[in-house]
DNA sequence: TTGAAAGCGATACCAA
DNA sequence: TTGGTATCGCTTTCAA
């Protein structure tokens, strides 16, 4: 029925194994048998089976990525990133690895589950996006999964959360602490002194370290930091909008709002335009090299730059082995913060 | 060294044929020996082997997801939407399945090169999402690829492409002639009469009937189309940063510009910015319910809500096999157009 | 309801 | 440089 490799080599007179041989081309063949085995290839139009060499071979050609979700631009970008890096078809490693997407939607049993099922294909690589739950029982399961993969002989990368010792993991990680402290102050630059933030989920890394940075941010300039003028909500457009609201009702007199991620702060966008509250000529925004509609969507805009995009690529190239761990595990890159100021602004 | 099925069989004293059973739960097993073997799977922590499982069913728990860059939001909610759909751990359908994103860039070849290494895969389903370059030539080697899939068991949706007769494939075509002239004639409500258009890439299925359906819609209410006001670029920001530029250049007296899709309106919001050409107040925008950003980070607008992310959830419908063929093969879906017009503006 | 055993289709080691 | 072949780990008849 189908085309096996055993055809292949009947008709090219050779044995499964030359064929073999060929196709992988980490052998050496004569360059007459090979071009017999690849013409028979052709001609019987024969397809590998991945499953079956993959058995074989004891590894496939499956790099996972997990992110919190491939509709959020953000990892839409780390995906392409590390797609591109990895080299599929058109990639410039010129490999042939496709890329699993998980969609985790931050749920610590999903990413435990997609971790299982990656483990099943025997992945190549496995990348994980995106901070992560900050509890001690998660984090043991999930360091006992890592573990697990990179004895089985997957390389493992956490890109943007903290690394995790003694699972053979190489950490990525961003720097959220400065890049949270350096936008905030960049406000305070600006002349702000009443801001408000929306940081993310309570209870995961990003967040802490997010909020932290800002926090030092303010007190590095003797500036008040007022509890209310903090609110939680997921890294999402509409709990940016609900929280905008949120940090108005509180205090109106707000001149600022730094919001943890890009989608956040289209929210508070949205809020601010719904709610009556105009939106200034010279709002400012600072936000990523890689999210260009958060700079470019709203008019009027000053940028602080923030390379991302790299550091998926180079989470790629690790997966990839092509570049080993930096010295102590570690790399640090700026992070992934937006700040939305606005001069003298909202006043309900 | 890892464990296996026989190892599972052994502590748990029953064949490894019971095991398989056990696991696939599509076998009547006595309720006692499913207790031990899975009590065993526990203890030992017992993983699957993917491969091995797939090379002996002759089947994978894979799905090929085909889109032109997974960093465009446009394909991210495509491909949430069908992980959503497929049913990966959270999804609803509560299976195992996961889903491979191929990043095509819009190369034939690469669509093509996908195509083989999904069938390599023994992909479950394969989804392809947008349009298609149209050369016979290539539709030709397209449709050989697909009939090859199809015949060997994987399910093809087209999703968003026009459909492909005799391959087994089934089409979900969006209607992007009908979506076009709504929102033409959407901006010819407004007023506007000297409206500039944004084309995608010349030769792709989509470009021609967005801009048929354009046309469409200037001729219906007898609104003057000067074939100056149509400038072709890329599907991205950059293009439509640029063709907006060229655009105005040719004629500055333009009051209104339709971008074949979400990100190349937003690069004509750059470059407005950029040119010094004010953002008007009222500004009116018609996009995606799907692309919250674009109606949302700008200011004062109206929108024409265009569903569209259900598509992509019925395309995983449709490939997972819970939803037959629709009648003639075809089902019409809203397009994936989005207007930018400005009343009374640029004049430059 | 359970077991035995024949594949599934490549890979890679050992010879030649 | 090439061939023979055991092996990978699971699924699935066929019997019992």
């Amino acid at each position: 029925m189908t085309v096996t490799l055993a055809d292949v080599a009947a008709r090219a007179q050779v044995s499964p194994a030359t064929v073999s041989r060929v196709l992988n081309g980490n052998y050496p063949v004569a360059a007459s048998t090979r071009e017999r085995v690849l013409k028979a290839v052709d001609e019987l139009d024969y397809v590998l089976n991945g499953p079956a060499s993959a058995l074989a071979a004891a590894t496939s050609d499956l790099v996972g990525i997990l992110v919190n979700d491939i509709a959020d631009p953000f990892f839409g970008i780390m995906a392409s990133a590390i797609q591109s890096e990895i080299g599929g078809p058109g990639g410039r490693a010129g490999g042939e690895r496709l890329a699993v997407v998980c969609n985790t939607g931050g749920s610590p049993e999903r990413e435990l589950t997609y971790l299982t099922l990656l483990q099943r294909q025997r992945a190549a690589a496995v990348v994980l996006t995106g901070g992560v739950v900050e509890d001690a029982a998660h984090r043991a399961a999930m360091d006992a999964r890592l573990r697990k993969l990179t004895e089985a002989g997957t390389r493992v990368v956490l890109c943007g959360r903290p690394p995790a010792p003694d699972t053979g993991a190489v950490a990525l990680a961003f720097d959220n602490r400065g890049g949270a402290q350096e936008l905030t102050e960049h406000l305070i630059g600006l002349g702000h002194r009443r801001i408000g933030y929306i940081a993310g989920p309570e209870g995961q890394t990003t967040t802490r370290h997010r909020l932290e940075g800002h926090r030092a941010g303010l007190a590095a300039h003797g500036v008040e930091a007022d509890p209310r003028w903090v609110v939680h909500g997921r890294y999402d457009r509409q709990s940016g909008y609900e929280a905008a609201l949120e940090l108005l009702r509180r205090d109106a007199s707000l001149t600022a709002v730094v919001a943890a991620n890009d989608s956040v702060a289209l929210g508070v966008c949205a809020a601010m335009r719904d709610s009556g509250l105009a939106i200034p000529g010279d709002v400012s925004v600072a936000g990523f090299d890689d999210l260009p509609f958060s700079v470019d969507a709203v008019p009027a805009l000053t940028t602080v730059r923030v390379p991302l995009a790299e550091a998926g690529a180079r989470a790629g190239r690790i997966a990839m082995g092509r570049e080993e761990a930096p010295p102590g595990g570690i790399a640090l890159v700026r992070g992934e913060l937006m700040v939305r100021g606005s001069s003298g602004v909202p006043r309900g």
